[in-house]
DNA sequence: TTCAATAATAAGAATTATTATTGATTTGAT
DNA sequence: ATCAAATCAATAATAATTCTTATTATTGAA
């Protein structure tokens, strides 16, 4: 028969990294799980996660207090991070071309393979509970 | 008159993020002032980084490989950090100019107050010795 | 079906980085 | 010298992540 057990965690784990724009961590994802599959494990997530990774499917777009921050979109774009909240939100716009990746490498003698642009400040609901932050 | 309350400890760990520019974690300060201050302890290293931080002396750039990096520089500037032995390296060059936060904040609906871009790659030392990677 | 090899798993121990607590000591204005 | 506030080290606590181990599921072959 077809195997049932083996791939299904893992699957909901790649699904639900991919279905949500909220930049999720692993503790996330298993939560979300846990409903879904009781004896779903964190272990579990950060394992799968890790291969994910690995195997280029998920990428980590940074670390907000003190948790890895994942997106199944492994297309470069720039986020935002309010350091409120803590939301981590796309910025689908582009601010510098890709070929910018190479000039670095060429004027500073690396080899660099990508970029990453973050900016920070406070998102709309935290503007308005904090208000002249 | 107005209290310093500077420590030579406290003195000490400023001047070594200060005077470096290999964007050092809290153990790397740990290690550096222990010879000159042998009963220095981690946890006042971790407590004078946080004051320095919220004083804006110092500023966070990022977390490699699970450890917060620190820059005692704290005129904006990208970085550019390697995935093999966890370098970063300062690129000071204008890549984006600051009215972009403004630009970004108004486009969005938020609150920008800086932007960080982080190039990943291989120094030159690491290329070396894991070539093709 | 039975078997062995392989892979996935949960649970929890271990590790690592960081923060909080505590109680003693030092500092500096008076 | 006095005294309250600042500073300190040591230690305990916390939080995130990784590692270990024993168990179970899957697969392909005999």
């Amino acid at each position: 028969m077809k195997r049932q057990n083996f791939s299904r965690k893992r699957e909901a784990i790649l699904e639900a990294i991919c279905a949500t724009d909220t930049h999720p961590t692993a503790e996330w994802v298993y939560q979300r799980l846990k409903a879904e599959f009781p004896d779903l494990s964190l272990g579990t997530v950060y394992r799968n996660i890790a291969q994910f990774k690995s195997a280029g499917r998920i990428r980590s777009v940074g670390v907000v207090k003190g948790q890895e921050r994942l997106d199944g979109d492994t297309a470069p774009h720039a986020h935002f991070v309010c350091s409120g909240c803590g939301a981590m939100l796309d910025l689908k716009r582009d601010f510098l071309p890709r070929e910018v990746n190479e000039e670095v490498g060429k004027i500073f003698g690396l080899e660099v393979e990508n970029h990453e642009l973050v900016f920070r400040g406070k998102c709309n609901h935290c503007m308005r509970k904090h208000p002249g932050a």
